[in-house]
RNA sequence: GGUGAGAUAGUCAAGUGGCCAACGACGGCAGACUGUAAAUCUGCUCCCUAUGGGUUCAGAGGUUCGACUCCUCUUCUCACCA
C-alpha cells in the first residue's frame, strides 16, 4: 500500500527533492492516520485553463487519495508583482474584483478534479498584507543578492542589462514566505517554479518554523502537436471548457507516442491499469485508437459528464469513420445568389476567399456530401452543409 | 558615447537595380494511404470573382523608365571599443 502510494505520487514527476519526507509523511498517514498539507500556488491573472494547468490538479487529487489536505494558494498579493519566472516584461496589475471573479471561475474547474473538503482555498494577501513594512525587511535579510543573481532567468537579464526589478526579486522570496505561513509539508509546481519553490524550503528553516517542505516538480505538459508546451497562445492545446465533441476529437487527433504521456500525466488510471493497456497494444491485442478513445472518453467525463463522453463517443464515429455529417452546426444566413468562395469565408471556414479558391481546386470542398469542382459556383436559394476538410463543417442558408 | 553588422511573409533564412509576391527549410492547410496516430507520397501556403489587378521585403523621404536591392534621415537589434 505504502508502496504503491509512493509511485503513483511519482509518477510523472521531473524532480523530486526530500523525497525521505515524503515517504516518512505516509507512513504516519498510514500507520497514525496523520494528515499532512500539499501547498500549490496558482495564478489568477489566468482563469482558463488548459489540460497543461490540470497536470498539477491531478497529482494534486492522487496525494488526496493518500491523506493529503491541499492549500490551494492563490496568490493574489503576489500576483501584483507577477512572476519574474521566463518573462522579460513587467505585467499589468488586477484589481481586486478582478481576483474575486477569476478565483471564482478556478474553483468551478479545479473541483471537477479535487475533492473539496480536502482542499482549503487560500489568497495569499490575507497574510502578506499584515506583514508590514518591518515583517517585509524581516524577510529580505534572509536572502542576498548574489544568491538571487544566481537564478537563470535574473542572470541572463542582469548580464544583459535588461531592467529587474526590486519588486521581482521581493516574489520569490513572498512564495517562500507562504510556504513558512502555510506551514507546508509538501510544495508542488512547474519545474520552471524551482527556483521559488526552493525558496520555500530556505524560508521554513529561516524561520524556524520545525519543518522544511518536500517540493515536486511536475514537468510541463507538451500540446497536441507533441513538440512545444501545451499553451494557448501555440493553439496547441486542450481547454477544459472545450466542448465535449472538440475535446473528444483534440485527444483523438494526437500521436500515439502522446497518448501514453497524457496517460502519465493526465489519468486517473493507476499505473498498474496503463501497463496492461500498454501491453495489450505491443502484444497487439489491443488497437490503439481503443485506448486513445477511452482516454478521450475519461477526460470528457471529467470535465463534462459520463453521458457527455458517451455521446462524443457515438459523434466522433458517425462523422469520422462513416463519415457523416455532424448533428449540431453552426448556421449561417445570407441573402440572395451567393459565390461558392465568398460562402466559406462568411462561415468561417475558410480565411479568404483566396485560400477557398485553393481548397477547392484541390478537391477539399464538400456541399452535401458532394465534391465541388466549379470555382464559379453560385449558391441559389436553399440550404446547403458546407464542408472544408475533414472536419470543418458549416450549414448554410440562402435566403 | 565611438565604431561595425543587421532589420525580408507564422518562424528561420536566400535575394544585393528589371526574369521577385520574392529560392529554400520548418510550421500550417489540403489530397492519397490510414486509426482525424505515426511514417510516406503529392499539391498549396499575401489579398482581390483573377491567364488580370492590388498591397508587401523595419519607417519616412530621394535617385531611377524601373528598387527588397543605390542614397539620406529615423527607429530598433546585435557585436566590438569606452
Amino acid at each position: 500500500m505504502l508502496q504503491e502510494a509512493l509511485q503513483e505520487i511519482q509518477r510523472g514527476c521531473a524532480e523530486i527533492i526530500d523525497n525521505e519526507n515524503i515517504e516518512k509523511l505516509l507512513k504516519a498517514y498510514f500507520n497514525e492516520g496523520r494528515a499532512y498539507t500539499v501547498k500549490a500556488g496558482f495564478d489568477p491573472t489566468a482563469p482558463d485553463l488548459h489540460l497543461g494547468h490540470t497536470v498539477l490538479l491531478q497529482k494534486l487529487a492522487t496525494f488526496q487519495k493518500y491523506g493529503a489536505k491541499i492549500q490551494f494558494l492563490i496568490g493574489d498579493f503576489t500576483a501584483q508583482i507577477g512572476d519574474p519566472t521566463g518573462k522579460s516584461a513587467t505585467r499589468k496589475t488586477l484589481t481586486q474584483t478582478e481576483v474575486i471573479e477569476n478565483a471564482q471561475s478556478y474553483k468551478e474547474q479545479v473541483f471537477k478534479i479535487l475533492d473539496p473538503d480536502k482542499t482549503d482555498v487560500v489568497f495569499n494577501s490575507e497574510w502578506i498584507n499584515p506583514l508590514g513594512a518591518s515583517g517585509m525587511l524581516t524577510l529580505t535579510t534572509t536572502f542576498n543578492v548574489a544568491r538571487m543573481l544566481e537564478r537563470d532567468d535574473f542572470d541572463k537579464r542582469y548580464k544583459s542589462g535588461t531592467s529587474i526589478s526590486i519588486s521581482e526579486f521581493i516574489y520569490p522570496l513572498l512564495q517562500g514566505y507562504d510556504s513558512v505561513h502555510l506551514k507546508s509539508d509538501i510544495e508542488i509546481g512547474g519545474t520552471d517554479q524551482k527556483f521559488n519553490l526552493l525558496m520555500g524550503r530556505h524560508l521554513q528553516r529561516a524561520y524556524e518554523i520545525g519543518k522544511e517542505q518536500s517540493v515536486l516538480m511536475m514537468p510541463i505538459l507538451e500540446g497536441l502537436d507533441g513538440v512545444q508546451k501545451m499553451s494557448k497562445s501555440l493553439n496547441n492545446y486542450i481547454g477544459v471548457t472545450d466542448a465535449p465533441n472538440d475535446m473528444f476529437g483534440k485527444v483523438l487527433s494526437i500521436s500515439d507516442a502522446l497518448m501514453w504521456r497524457y496517460y502519465e500525466l493526465l489519468s486517473a488510471k493507476s499505473l498498474a491499469e496503463i501497463q496492461e493497456l500498454q501491453k495489450g497494444v505491443e502484444d497487439g491485442s489491443l488497437h490503439p485508437k481503443k485506448v486513445k478513445e477511452e482516454l478521450a472518453q475519461e477526460i470528457v467525463a471529467r470535465f463534462h459528464s459520463s453521458e457527455d463522453a458517451v455521446a462524443a463517443k457515438a459523434e466522433f464515429e458517425k462523422v469520422h469513420a462513416q463519415s457523416q455529417i455532424p448533428t449540431d452546426l453552426e448556421t449561417f444566413e445570407l441573402e440572395g445568389e451567393v459565390w461558392i468562395a465568398k460562402a466559406l469565408v462568411e462561415c468561417k471556414l475558410t480565411p479568404s476567399t483566396s485560400q477557398a479558391r485553393r481548397d477547392i481546386k484541390q478537391g477539399a470542398v464538400k456541399i452535401d456530401q458532394e465534391k465541388v469542382s466549379d470555382e464559379q459556383l453560385q449558391l441559389e436559394e436553399g440550404e446547403y452543409v458546407l464542408q472544408v476538410g475533414k472536419r470543418k463543417f458549416a450549414k448554410l442558408k440562402v435566403n
